[in-house]
DNA sequence: AGTGTCGCCTGAATGC
DNA sequence: TGCATTCAGGCGACAC
């Protein structure tokens, strides 16, 4: 499930391969993912030489030639793969698209489930594109704070959780890094995001960035599908404080775990969102 | 505008 | 064993 610290993983697998390479071919094998593979899009990267890679929110952005960027969105169960000269390689279900570049290493996008993107916007605006317009700021850099953070969610009714999802709130956190933040900062997960303030919201703050920190580290997490450009599994998920542990002891628990029935799961607008009673109460 | 729900899609896990 | 159902979740479309 890529969020933040796995595509951020994916970005730097990609980034000393594919940084100054030149695109020789490209095969579409399928006329769409979530939405259609642009029509024009192998005419417009092959022969081109390939620039900077940049991430934004859950996108990866790739720079080529001098006029656009490829974007590539992992969706759910997006991952790439590297496949250097030497490895034949077999071709695996679900890729639908590769990139050959001039030394033969083929960059292989592989999506089972098909909620990955894949398209062009132009280097000198991409800013202003749909997808990027009104994101909300990238939450490891310097411009994500409690008084920012404050300021969009000002008479949010809707809970903290579901407002660390929004993308217009702050990008990158899914589910999973929602979860273990709410946590983290020791805030129950149905308080609506308005009445969140002070020095709960401070330790939100630092633990968003403390969380995804330590998953880039890890290489990110994976529970399925998830895998690095090598094809090597993340190992974040074993450091899981109550992500997907119903029933069990939190980290650092120290309380009877008969009585509390320790971490429970709640389904809120239809995410399940897993969270300490004892640690995050209400008020 | 803000908020909540649904659908996209496959594969793994579970139920009968 | 085999078939049907449920679940996972990022994000856009849609309704209210």
């Amino acid at each position: 499930m890529p969020e933040l610290p796995e595509v951020e993983t994916v970005m730097r697998g990609l980034e000393p391969v594919l940084e100054g390479n030149t695109i020789s071919g490209v095969r579409v094998n399928r006329l769409d993912l979530r939405v259609p593979f642009p029509p024009d899009l192998v005419q417009r990267l092959e022969g081109q030489k390939i620039g900077r890679l940049v991430r934004r929110a859950k996108y990866i952005l790739i720079y080529v030639g001098g006029r656009d960027i490829l974007v590539i969105h992992l969706g759910m169960s997006g991952s790439i793969r590297i496949v250097g000269t030497g490895d034949q390689g077999a071709p695996q279900k679900h890729d639908h698209f590769v990139m050959i570049l001039s030394d033969k290493t083929r960059i292989i996008y592989n999506d089972s489930r098909r909620f990955g993107m894949v398209f062009l916007v132009q280097q000198d605006d991409w800013e202003q594109h749909p997808a990027f317009k009104s994101l909300g700021p990238e939450p490891l850099g310097n411009e994500f704070s409690a008084p920012i953070l404050a300021q969009r969610l000002k008479g949010k009714k809707t809970s903290i959780k579901q407002a660390l999802l929004d993308q217009h709130v702050v990008v990158g956190v899914g589910n999973i890094y929602a979860c273990e933040a709410l946590f983290m900062a020791g805030i129950h997960p149905e308080i609506p995001a308005g009445e969140v303030g002070g020095k709960k919201l401070e330790k939100l703050v630092l633990a968003i960035r403390k969380v995804l920190n330590k998953a880039i580290k890890a290489g990110g997490s994976t529970l399925k599908d998830y895998k690095h450009t090598d094809g090597s599994l993340g190992y974040f998920q074993y450091q899981f404080a109550v992500y997907d542990r119903a029933g069990q002891a939190c980290s650092g628990c120290d309380c009877h775990l008969a009585k509390t029935g320790g971490i429970q799961k709640i389904v809120q607008s239809g995410r399940s969102t897993f969270f300490c009673p004892q640690k995050q109460k209400k008020r």
